[in-house]
DNA sequence: AAAAGTATGTTGCTATAGCAACATACTTTT
DNA sequence: AAAAGTATGTTGCTATAGCAACATACTTTT
């Protein structure tokens, strides 16, 4: 139970709740699941009407297509959620599939706790649903991010974005990258030793400097104050 | 006033919602502005804290870049809502242009309607943030369907894939697509004469048959069950 | 109905990135 | 410490898609 707790609290969805709401309403509503590493957790056209919070593990979400290639679309971290961005669709119907990477253990509530009234006091119901709103949101804005690298057509030019989308979340021109070069190649869309020949050639060149996953962009002046601009 | 209502309507956002509801808390902190075609409503980095629903018109969500290039992420029509998937994140702000792309009205309502208890009752606070947050999930799907046909690497791969998620959603493999062959080598993110080439390449190959935006589909065989599977 | 404008299709050439096969560097196991 | 395994870089060849330039079809204007 301790632990349960300590689980949900480093998702910050009921972070804002009183103690007495989230023992009284919440967590009797919780339905706590384990599953092995390589399960598949929801598939396409699956109904989806609870979502869940990641106590430990991790679940890539992905859609996998018929010739066997597939895409991966998010990776799901403890403190995370799944399901958030099915449940207030009206078919609740998933265009995804999700597979446990790693043995993952998930505290469930049911949908209703947001969607409809009763199960919670309406100013709750009304927080949590703004909570999840923001998860989505969040989730939103990184796709449609990927989206504006993807719609580059060059290597190249996939790699600048990618770079200066970087520096400007981070506010600074050399930081680690969450990706090893394999996982960039995939979140770029491109073959990964071409994306080793451009980097290389990205060096010679003096527009940035990297080893392993640390990048230095020698290409991006900071505008007058200071801020680096996202593009 | 009327036809303000009518134009509301449209928008399903307060198609629950009582009369009274509507008349005495929304309405009132309406606030409608009208654009000539051509003008940038929100840009990068700005703060969004207001919903709007569009009563006319046409908006384009893009990402321009430095070096002139853009890629469209959504077009706005009449009833669909603007900035809804900003107003519930942390910041606020935007990743993204909105541009008019015709003469359009917009009403707008504050973001604290949604987000903060006292100007709705709670209960129809609550609906309001499940609105939204259904607007918002749908744009997150279709940004997903959308990457799944970007992370495809050929051209041919994604023309399939683009024309499989259709038939699948409209559960008919001959359909009209709603782009021209311009738009869809830009949703595509190819070339558009190397996208004529490939359509006619399939069509002679008898994968597909098509006239303008009319398709059939002669590779996807219907399940069992008759329904068209996604992929 | 003619003319102008726009959308779409066709073709050859070429730059680009994918692929395969291997080399090197780094990491983990024993 | 050696060995095995994994990640990353390098290179040459080639398929693919971008580009340009033009042809044809369709649409809108006058």
């Amino acid at each position: 139970m301790e632990m349960l707790l300590e689980g949900l609290k480093k998702s910050e969805l009921f972070a804002d709740f009183p103690e007495e709401i989230v023992a009284d309403c919440i967590l009797p509503h919780r339905q706590i699941q384990e599953y092995r590493k390589g399960l598949c957790l929801i598939r396409p056209q699956q109904k989806v009407s609870r979502f869940g919070i990641l106590l430990s593990g991790k679940i890539n979400i992905m859609h996998i297509f018929m010739e066997g290639s597939c895409s991966l679309i998010n990776a799901l971290r403890p403190g995370e959620i799944l399901g958030a961005d099915l449940i207030f669709t009206r078919s609740q119907l998933s265009p995804y599939h999700a597979v446990t990477a790693a043995d993952t253990r998930i505290a469930y509530f049911p949908a209703e706790l947001a969607t409809r009234p009763g199960m919670l006091p309406e100013i709750w119901r009304a927080e949590l649903t703004r909570q999840l709103a923001a998860w989505i949101s969040n989730g939103n804005i990184k796709k449609e991010y990927r989206l504006a690298i993807l719609s580059q057509k060059g290597l190249r030019e996939r790699i600048l974005m990618f770079l200066t989308l970087q520096a400007s979340r981070r506010q600074t021109t050399s930081f680690a990258i969450p990706f090893s070069r394999e996982e960039l190649a995939a979140y770029l869309c491109v073959n990964r030793s071409a994306l080793s020949r451009e980097l290389s050639l990205m060096q010679e060149e003096g527009l940035i400097t990297f080893q392993k996953n640390y990048f230095r962009l020698h290409f991006l002046k900071p505008a007058e104050n200071g801020q680096i601009l996202p593009y």
